[in-house]
DNA sequence: TAATAACCGAGACGGTACGTCATGTCTTCAC
DNA sequence: GTGAAGACATGACGTACCGTCTCGGTTATTA
């Protein structure tokens, strides 16, 4: 629920659409968010001030769409299988994959600066958090759920464990070093993450 | 690194400092960290601006001494050993007394909205980012890393784990759910993070 | 030369024009004619803006031709010889009874409003003001230049007096008084003028 | 009473000021005064927008005591005795001097177009129009005021006459072919003006 | 014990961006 | 092909803050 209600969606001008994604994009990966503006947003598309006020409410929303719109360009170019986590059987294998995937994506700039302004937006805007989280983050979390699922019916993880608990134990450690810096990320670390969170920290 | 260079702090008002951090500290708190300005903390806390601009570099920087004054001065009050994990020898209810105490004191809105707020802040500009974790993060999760160390001398923790790595796995999912609101935190929740921690996801 | 060239008047509708006319003269009276926007006259009249825009330049332009179409109006409605100036052989007694009318006419905001604002347009955008002067007040003025020439006839008025320069002498005054406010008009100020014009300042 | 009420006039920038006051009356000029706009003075100026609204509640106001400044500079280098009328004794020839002095005033452009748009927005903005008239036509109208009087003492007008209603009949005319472009303005027609207004439009 | 620095409050300043409003053009659809 | 509707690029509005600056007015050493 984050844009304004009235305006006809159907006279809409795409090729405006597109051109307010492409500046938003371009501007928080130069010039880094708080200095993108809704102003330099509209020049650098070739774009009226009031297009975008028509359909956003904010620069965050404008990104927030725009960052939805790249990740399902992303996926659709990427091909077949997007969103998926693999399922070899081998569930450390697996996971310890798609986490090595993630630390590349996360080192990536392009896709590093947008995410890390609509995170620290939506950590003070709990509406924009909450859509982020609604429509980014949640989908992608529910893929682990799901193959932690299958891990516990082939008998790979306790049944009694929620797996919705159990993903936190690896993705969050990797999304907090990455969000705050703590300390770098690596493969070797989520390698690290995975043996610890399958097998505990407590001696068997 | 965020002070400026050159001013007198030996002829500095205390009075104007302690009166510019509460100013900072109500203001985040009635109406948020965007809408909180330099120029209201200053109204606020009667105070010129320059004032501000003289001893600090921005908002962000003033709410971020607060902050940091704000902790000592609880530490203070509440007395004896402020930050310190209990070792009563039970590793596990020991880690849970602490997480359930960090639970309620992050939905205490007096601690929420600024540490949100820094949080925010430094998730996008780096060297406060860096500066947050090193005098407020990392000391803390220090503690953890000591009382985990003290863990493997008593054989309740596997020797090879490392603690830095080891802490995360209970310690960042509270924060990300606090943070990016990805579910609700409780008491139950954070116990059942460090039972999976200790004692892993897979069977044994 | 007001009216854009292009279309097709035949298919013109005299339901819009009509609205159009009533919508101006409307919000002129109501806001003024700075706030009047030819947004606002559209919405007011129930009519899309491209349908003032195809058939006149400016809101300048509607609200003249409203006021036009206004005068006729009023004209016609009372009747007869709406616009001349009586001839009983007195031309004080003339004059003074047809400058007592356009006093209270002045003073009737129905007409003071949008006259006033036509005027002060005029005065500034020299096209406007010409055709303003050229359809409504020379008109108006041409009606003296008459009653004095009929005045040198019957000599009331001396030969050589130039009756188009003579007419100002209390015509303007008048004017000037509602225009500018520089002073209170009246019905005593009114008569006052025709007797100073007639009889010059000098002693005889 | 145009001023907004609070800031602290003794700090104010008098560099700003005439910067101002310089870039409205070019732009006036060069653009006329409805393109001219306060962005533009303040652009041009060299100043905020800020400093604008700060001292001044609109264009028409910032152009109202431009433009008096300007004649109170132009009448400090013209020198002593800045504005009055002559009194040699012969009253018509004294009239005749200084509307032609008014006339050449009127047909030069660099007092024709600030004076105009201040005279239309005075007319439409009835505050506005009243400081106008208080501060810049009220006190040259008293100079004739003061000049009929002393003719009236040594007999050159009938005692009976009201010298401010009296002034009117030459002043006026002339102001509303200035402003209205009735008719075209010139020494001979001012001259025309006093005799007519002197001896009466009737036969003596 | 004065002088002389400095910090202090206040707030004006040149700027940037805000979010809104109106302009005049253009396109779509109904009649 | 006129007309209602309204999206569009444009650009000014008047406001809010930014960070810098200058102005007296206290302090609080230093000569």
């Amino acid at each position: 629920m984050v844009k304004k209600p009235a305006p006809d969606a159907t006279r809409r001008s795409e090729k405006s659409r597109r051109a307010i994604y492409a500046a938003a994009l371009a501007l928080v990966g130069e010039v880094g968010y708080p200095k993108t503006t809704v102003e330099g947003i509209a020049a650098r598309a070739g774009v009226g001030k009031q297009t975008i006020y028509r359909w956003w409410g904010s620069k965050a929303d404008v990104l927030l769409e725009a960052f939805l719109d790249l990740g399902e360009q992303t996926a659709r170019e990427a091909g077949q299988e997007p969103y998926a986590i693999p399922d070899t059987g081998d569930l450390a294998a697996d996971l310890k994959a798609v986490l090595r995937a993630t630390v590349d994506e996360l080192l990536d700039p392009r896709f590093d600066v947008p995410a890390r302004a609509l995170t620290a937006e939506g950590v003070v805007n709990e509406q924009l958090g909450r859509e982020f989280v609604a429509k980014l983050l949640e989908p992608q979390l529910q893929l682990y759920v799901d193959r932690l699922r299958s891990a516990q019916d082939s008998g790979a993880v306790r049944p009694g464990i929620d797996p919705r608990i159990a993903l936190e134990l690896f993705v969050s450690p990797l999304a907090q070093r990455w969000l705050q810096r703590t300390a770098p990320i690596s493969h070797a670390y989520t390698d690290t993450l995975i043996d610890y969170a399958l097998h505990g920290l407590a001696p068997r």
